[in-house]
DNA sequence: GGATTGACGCTCC
DNA sequence: TGGAGCGCCAATC
């Protein structure tokens, strides 16, 4: 628990620090935190995250910009809702213009 | 303590 | 080009 703390502290982290209007992946964060090939990991971390509400899940989607997470919010399409309240474009699940408004926590970390 | 699952990602066919 | 399968790490049953 005391390692992995580390690790959920750090996803926690990022995904607050996720910028207005912004979104990144699940990879982008596992590789950040050094576990690239356990993207897994994050969506489990965000699973957790849930659990808190200081972390806005709802910016973190896969690596194709598909809010595969949106199950698991209260609403069906509530983590869509919020995403378009932030100006981001979400049609079919699916964010549109994902590179556009991808943030990449390397490069603002 | 062992097996299964999971909000993913990459490689192979 | 598209689809299916395997691998990761940790937690839960």
């Amino acid at each position: 628990m005391k390692k992995t703390e580390n690790f959920f502290e750090k996803t926690y982290e990022v995904a607050r620090l996720i910028p207005f209007g912004k979104v990144t992946s699940y990879g982008a964060i596992a590789t950040y935190l050094g576990t690239a090939r356990s993207a897994r990991m994050v969506g489990w971390a965000m699973n957790k995250a849930h659990d808190l509400e200081d972390v806005p899940a709802h910016r973190v989607v896969n690596r194709k910009g598909i809010l595969t997470g949106k199950h698991h919010f209260d609403g069906t399409n509530l983590m869509q809702q919020l995403l378009e309240n932030e100006g981001v474009v979400v049609v079919e699940n699916q964010i549109q213009n994902f590179d556009k408004i991808f943030w990449n926590p390397m490069d603002e970390l």
